[in-house]
DNA sequence: CCTTGCGTTCGAGCGCGCTCGAAGCCTTAA
DNA sequence: TTAAGGCTTCGAGCGCGCTCGAACGCAAGG
């Protein structure tokens, strides 16, 4: 299936370094006729507090059923839900933004234009903050290499008595 | 000089968008015998607020001369140094550990340790960051492609009725 | 029976990083 | 001479995204 070959190739660009299971989850546990989960359960896959699943249910992002003694059920839609909630949270979209996606998603297939829209706008976001943090890592890199080496561009100017940051 | 080196790989990395003149000043614009700046020029330059940079100031990441009229005069000292915080700044670094940065700098080269152990550790959170952010690019952009495509891992599986996120 | 522990609702509080408004001073162009 | 506009200090306020505490309910083990 696509997904893993889209997988791999994410994996290949991020190097060996630890990519969390959850991370990988995250990606690909979607789809897998889930039994219905309880709250920690749900906090403990996703790695957020329960506290946090809940402000997301009273801020309206996803519905959840409860047992007959008043505990929340995730079913399979609710999982998937959050799933890709906090997947776009952690990417930077706003809460704000979150809820207008999913107002559009409750209103039915006419928005799915809309959604598509919002989506390749945050995907522009995210990739404009990569090259942002990719800039600011060459600095920060260069500034590593060259610390305490007395030469190098910023050095020969620097007067003395002024400490270099 | 090695500086051009690196942008040049840094640019080559992001390809060919937009990369503001701005963010290559910051790479860039460091050691050139600066005049001094006024409040504004340096909001600016470095794309915020002059209510922010009182902010830096009162928070002690930098000290500001003043004009015979107790306006601020920005030497090259401290323009350099505020184009350091706001790169870190950019980058994700709290305002607290800046703080602490400052600290140290100020304290004096035996410090110098430390103040590298906190940019190789911000290396490394840019880093992740950056994988995290790839990763979701990944997924939305994946998304985005299936969209509306009735086929995929997740939409076998979508009950009737239930409206895809 | 009762303790332990996880769940519930509700509203309040917090940490972060700005952001702004008020009241006043300085400088320049009309 | 005066009006505009940018600067100053100070403290307060704000938007975001949680995070927490209080007061309570339910269920399972000792």
């Amino acid at each position: 299936m696509a997904t893993d070959e889209l997988l791999t190739r994410a994996l290949a660009m991020l190097g060996e370094d630890d990519v969390s299971v959850e991370a990988i989850h995250r990606l690909t546990d979607v789809g897998g006729m889930t039994e219905p989960m309880t709250i920690a359960e749900v906090a403990d896959m996703l790695d957020i507090s329960p506290h946090t699943l809940r402000y997301y249910e009273r801020a309206g992002l996803v519905e959840v059923g409860r047992d007959s003694s008043g505990y929340r059920v995730y079913d399979e839609e609710a999982v998937r839900r959050l799933v890709f909630l906090t997947r776009m949270r952690l990417s930077g979209m706003p809460m704000r933004d979150l809820q207008h996606y999913i107002e559009l998603v409750d209103a039915g297939a006419d928005t799915v234009p809309e959604r598509l829209d919002m989506l390749v706008e945050h995907r522009d976001t995210i990739r404009r903050r990569i090259r942002e943090l990719t800039l600011s890592l060459a600095a920060t890199e260069y500034k590593i290499a060259t610390y305490g080496g007395s030469t190098g561009p910023e050095v020969t100017v620097t007067s003395p008595g002024s400490e270099r940051t």
